[in-house]
DNA sequence: CAAGTTGTGGATTATTTGTTTCAGAAGTGC
DNA sequence: GCACTTCTGAAACAAATAATCCACAACTTG
């Protein structure tokens, strides 16, 4: 998973991967069969791991409380110098190569999962009177996924923390709702 | 510029290059060099063109309008069908292979350039009075230019116009000066 | 038309890629 | 201690890559 998540798809070559993992070529193949294979555990894994954030915030008792959760701990995910910077879902849709089309869709499903959740989030904000009806759960959702996806190009860019944090900030003091 | 717009730096094959200009491959090594320097030309077709919007923008009178226009334009260029999807500067950083550091490099050096173009300009404003002196102007160009990269990684996932709009929208309604 | 420049196609090189194979070492369970 | 599974290391493979070379055609220019 780090080494997707520094060095892409295509990127990441095998050699990288098994010395990474500290075993052999043929153990690799044996127990995971390819590389795709391999890159698909690796985006679980990441899922459950160092985004888990994005799915969990959703259970915080209001909308805001949400998105004030989600893009703090983009931030910290981000910041973190243990981590390879930026966002694995960024850093591996490049995988453009024609054959590498699955790997893409994979990744864009992977987003797409998170912003669906988020709309889920936001239409019951609705119900229970937080966020007017004059917008569309979709659209907000959207929104913050697009402030996210943009702090993870930044963060591969070599943005500081503090960077990070004041585009937090500046977004979060203006907030649609 | 289409090619590496298209399929990013490693994707793009000379094969590709080639029959997209309609020449031949020995030609276009007598021309232009090799890849890496084919690829740095394209950068710039790419300033000079589909994306010279965002440096004319801050010749709007208001720093308001600036980012309007720099935000609608955004939208525009993505959601033309005539466009490959997404933005090259993102789609070609991912080039992560270690050999292409330079053209990681040379990328988020040409983003930067935007972003100092825009700092420029919001301190500009700073000292009309336009915005307030409690925000670093630096900050604003970031907060931005993380939208901005939010919109094109959208873009690249394929978003409709409409919902591009709607996002510029949302984040113009909620602009924080 | 003739001389010289420029582009062409095809073959070729060296390198790198993901993947497979296989004999043998290391470990495990009875 | 012996059968059996699991892992290892190294070699090898086919495919694809960027890049080079060269004889020949096409064109431009005087």
């Amino acid at each position: 998973m780090r080494v997707f998540w520094e060095k892409g798809y295509e990127g990441a070559r095998m050699n990288d991967l098994t010395s990474a993992m500290g075993i052999n070529r043929s153990s690799l193949y044996t127990i995971f069969g390819d590389k795709e294979a391999l890159f698909h555990r690796a985006i679980q894994r990441y899922k459950d791991g160092p985004v888990a954030f994005v799915w969990d915030s959703v259970r915080e008792p209001t909308a805001r409380r949400t998105v004030e959760v989600l893009l703090q701990k983009a931030v910290d995910l981000l910041a973190d110098p243990r981590n390879p910077r930026g966002c694995l879902s960024i850093q591996g849709a490049l995988a453009a190569g024609t054959e590498a089309e699955s790997i893409k869709e994979a990744l864009i499903a992977f987003r797409k999962n998170g912003e669906a959740t988020l709309k889920k989030r936001f239409a019951q904000a609705q119900k229970e009177g937080e966020i007017s009806r004059d917008f569309h759960a979709g659209d907000l959702a959207r929104y913050i996924l697009t402030l996210l996806t943009g702090l993870g190009v930044q963060g591969a860019n070599g943005a500081t923390k503090a960077q990070l944090q004041t585009i937090v900030d500046i977004a979060l003091r203006s907030l649609p709702f």
